[in-house]
DNA sequence: ACATTGAGCGTACATCTGTACGCTAATTTA
DNA sequence: TAAATTAGCGTACAGATGTACGCTCAATGT
């Protein structure tokens, strides 16, 4: 059990994490907040903020960490709603959306940092974007029959498409939103046909 | 012609572009470089840089704006090495890696804020990419036969892939570059053999 | 019961930032 | 040639930043 002390450290510090996601907007990225406003918003002294970590940098890891595994958690739930049938690109598409809808700063720190300049942010985003394409890489495998470099090249593309419509789409209103959906489908029918007719191609021979 | 005056005042200006252009790399992004930082690299009292313009943010869509020009002449310049024969894809990402190669600045700025916090210069970045994708539609509804919603969507998908290729690319050494290449120009087939099955599956009804 | 630990605070400081203001000196205009 | 314009400079200032240092006092360990 955790001691009433440890409980108020681990409070203070997820006031700290969700002071900085609720400071993250379209005008205002992650770099470009500073350790007193975090700690501010937070309601503690500057100081105290090297309590919990080491420095920005530390915080801005945990949260990608932390938004990647939200993500990650959320579109595993959205999969399952897929396996009751329908088309996997559609719904998959459909969940992507509704999470960037209900947790647009999680993306926000992902995308941003995807092109900032910490290499070790870049690192770290790469990782999480990474356990996206591995998944669907071995999904793609299963189901459909790639080799594994048409697989990995097909799930790397897919999940390209489906990030940068992500980074257009937290700029939009709904209904613009609706047509980069549906622009989105068929760019990821493009891919999954186009893989298709390349494997056949390479078997025919 | 340009007064003695009008032609310093030009060298000026040009310096303090190319200073800026000159601090970006993979670490610093325009956003964080401050105007004395390019006033002292142009070799110019922090003030003085008022007289050439209003603020950073004109300094950075300047830069922006220039930069796209850059791209599209050069990319032009590797089309017609194209049209000689040969894979139109193949060679239009060689021309790409060649000019990522040999103005990565010009580069940076766009892919950082692309996806950055100022919406001025998002917009100038999504005006430039549109200029690209505007082309290759053209392109696309002549050479092969696609309706104009296919032919957007397909533009679009490569040029993500393309753009998304490059932001990688920056990051690594040539061998690995090769690699990113090769498995580009697998996915733009993906997308243009898709396009194409999906546009005869429209004309078959 | 008493000693130790550690989260949070307040003060303080050196550093960097953008930019206001007024000057100089060279070019341009009349 | 005299007057007007203007690129660039130096000084100055208020505000923000990261963080070093030492204190308090409640929770914890013995």
């Amino acid at each position: 059990m955790m001691g009433i002390r440890a409980q108020q450290k681990e409070k203070t510090r997820r006031a700290l994490v969700d002071a900085a996601f609720n400071q993250l907007n379209a005008e205002r990225s992650f770099s470009s907040l500073s350790l007193r406003e975090v700690a501010r918003e937070a309601k503690i002294a500057p100081t105290s903020f090297y309590r919990h970590f080491k420095d920005m940098n530390e915080l801005g890891l945990t949260m990608v960490d932390e938004g990647g595994l939200t993500l990650r958690q959320l579109m595993r739930k959205g999969r399952q709603r897929a396996e009751a049938g329908g088309s996997v690109i559609r719904i998959s598409v459909e969940t992507f959306m509704e999470v960037l809808e209900s947790n647009p700063n999680v993306f926000r720190i992902l995308l941003h940092e995807r092109s900032g300049t910490s290499a070790p942010f870049r690192a770290a985003v790469a990782r999480e974007i990474e356990h996206f394409i591995s998944e669907l890489t071995h999904y793609t495998e299963a189901t459909a029959k790639r080799s594994p470099e048409l697989a990995r090249a097909q799930a790397e593309a897919l999940v390209t498409l489906v990030f940068n419509a992500g980074a257009a789409a937290l700029d939009m209103k709904r209904v613009d939103r609706k047509v980069l959906a549906d622009r989105l489908v068929i760019q990821l029918r493009m891919v999954a046909k186009g893989s298709e007719v390349l494997q056949q191609k390479m078997d025919n021979r």
